[in-house]
DNA sequence: CCAAAAGTGTTATGTCTACACCCATGA
DNA sequence: TCATGGGTGTAGACATAACACTTTTGG
C-alpha cells in the first residue's frame, strides 16, 4: 500500500497530521524501449547522450515524469518526443528499476516501457545534436554494444517481453503494417524467437477470417518475377492472443 | 534513461551542474501482494488501515523504498516484516502505479509484487491493533469487496500475472510445500486456472525425475481409508518453465 | 516457357482428452 | 471386504512438422 503499516515499523509510522515531504524523494523516469524489425532482425532504437553522465554513450530514450501525469501518459509522451508518432496503446509496461546506484547522481527510479513499430521515422533533424540510431538488439544482448546506466538490462528484459507476448498476444501484428503479406508476417516470428517457420505450415496456423482477412489487394513481385502475394488485414482474434506457441528448445519431459 | 533528452524538451534539460532537487519529487513505495491456496481458492493477505486515508479499508500491505535499497529488497524487507517470512526468491515484480491522484496526498509511485506462500503465518501478536485476513481474490475479482487505494486493479494485475507465470515458470511448486502429492500439485493448477484437470492426464504431464522426484514417503489416508498418496519433491525442470499450457478457454482458430 | 515465390496435399509423428479399469491401503 | 482415492491403459481427436507438389505471376 501506499503508507506504511504501523504493525511492524512503528517508527515509521507518519503522525496523522505528518509532512509528505518528510519520506525519502525519488525522481521518477519513464524509459521506452522503441523496436521495430529491420533487415529481418529486431532493432532497437538508441539516442547518444549529450550530457554527463555517461557522456557519448547510447541509451534508450527516456524522461522524467510529470506529477500531473500517469505512467502510461508519460511514456506516451516520451514515444511522442521521439519518433513524432502517437501510439499510446502500443506501449506496455515491462518493469520498474530503482537500484540505489543506478544513477549516479540521485536516486532515480525508472518504469520501463515497451513500443513496437512498424516503421521507425529517421530522427527529427534541427533540434540538437544527439544522434539516434537503431541498433539490433543482438549486439546488446551478447554484451558487444554497452549502453549508458543499466539499459542493458531494460533491454534484456524488454526483449525478454517481446518473446513473450508474441505467444500470448496479438504483438506480432504491430510489426508489421495495417496490410502485409504472410511472408512478413512470418519473418515477425523467425527474427524475434530465432527460429525458422516453414511457409506451408504457419499459414495453416493463422488460415481463417479470425486472424487474417484478405484485402482483394497483391504486392509486386521482386524483380526476377515470381508470384504476387496477397495482402491480408489482422483479423479480431489478435485481441486476445497469438496463433502460435512458441517452439520450446529443449523437451523438458524426461524421458519415460 | 535517467535524464531527459535534450532533442525535443529543451527546455527540460537541466545545466551542468543542476540541482537534482529540482525535480518533481515523488514518494515511491512497494506493495506486496501476497498469495496462497486456501481451501481450494487463491486466497490473498489483506491488513485493515489503522489510519487516515482509507481508515478502517481493507489494503495489500507495503511500505517505503528506502534510498538504500533496492526495489527487490523494499519488497523482501515488507515480506519478512507481514509475514515473518524471509524467502526473496519468490518475489515476482510484477506492475508500477503512478496515477496522480492513486494517493490523495502525495504523489506516489508504487511497484507491485507477487509472493506465494504455501501457508500464511498467522498475524504477529501483540504488535498493533491492525487486522490481517486471508480473502478469496475472487471477492475482489468481481468487485464483492473493495479495497484502499488502487489496490483493486494492483491484485487484479497480480492474479493475471500468477496465470500467466504458473504455464512459463515454476511457480507452480511455490503453491506446494517441500514434499507434495499430486492431488495438492494438481489443485494449484485447478483452482488458479479455474479448469478440472483429469487426474490421470495431469500425472502424465508431469511424469519423469525432471519434474517430480520420489521421496519414498507417503501422505496418511483420509478417514474414511484409501489408498495413501506418493509424497514427492520438485525436480529441475521447474526453473525453466512449467509443465501444463493453459487451456485457452475458446479456440481462437476459425473453422476452415 | 522459365524463374521465383505463393500456396496446397499428404503423411508420419506427437500431444491432449476422456474414460474405463486396476491397485493399495486403513477401517 | 469395502470404501476411497491413487495410479495405469487405451483409443480417438487433434496438433505439429517435414517435404513433395501445384499454382500464379512478371520477365
Amino acid at each position: 500500500m501506499t503508507l506504511p503499516t504501523t504493525r511492524h515499523q512503528p517508527d515509521a509510522t507518519p503522525p496523522p497530521g505528518y509532512d509528505p515531504r518528510a519520506f525519502p524523494a525519488f525522481a521518477v523516469t519513464v524509459d521506452v524501449v522503441i523496436l521495430t524489425l529491420r533487415d529481418a532482425r529486431l532493432q532497437v532504437l538508441l539516442i547518444r547522450r549529450g550530457g554527463a553522465p555517461f557522456e557519448g554513450a547510447w541509451a534508450i530514450p527516456g524522461g522524467f515524469k510529470r506529477p500531473t501525469e500517469t505512467l502510461d501518459e508519460a511514456a506516451a509522451r516520451e514515444l511522442t518526443e521521439e519518433t513524432g508518432v502517437d501510439a499510446a496503446p502500443l506501449l506496455r509496461q515491462f518493469g520498474a528499476y530503482g537500484d540505489p546506484d543506478r544513477d549516479p547522481r540521485m536516486n532515480v527510479v525508472t518504469v520501463g516501457y515497451l513500443a513496437v513499430l512498424r516503421d521507425v521515422p529517421p530522427p527529427v533533424a534541427g533540434t540538437d545534436a544527439a544522434e539516434a540510431a537503431l541498433v539490433p538488439v543482438a549486439e546488446i544482448l551478447d554484451g558487444r554494444r554497452t549502453l549508458a546506466f543499466d539499459h542493458e538490462r531494460i533491454v534484456r528484459d524488454a526483449v525478454d517481453r517481446v518473446r513473450l507476448e508474441l505467444e500470448v498476444s496479438g504483438l506480432a501484428t504491430e510489426f508489421v503494417g495495417d496490410s502485409f503479406t504472410l511472408a512478413e508476417l512470418r519473418s515477425v516470428y523467425e527474427a524475434v524467437w530465432g527460429v525458422h517457420l516453414d511457409a506451408a505450415n504457419f499459414r495453416r496456423s493463422v488460415a481463417g477470417d479470425a486472424w487474417i482477412v484478405p484485402t482483394g489487394h497483391r504486392t509486386r513481385p521482386g524483380p526476377n518475377g515470381g508470384r504476387p502475394a496477397e495482402l491480408y488485414r489482422a483479423g479480431a482474434a489478435w485481441r486476445t492472443g497469438g496463433p502460435l506457441r512458441s517452439p520450446r528448445t529443449i523437451d523438458r519431459r524426461s524421458p519415460t
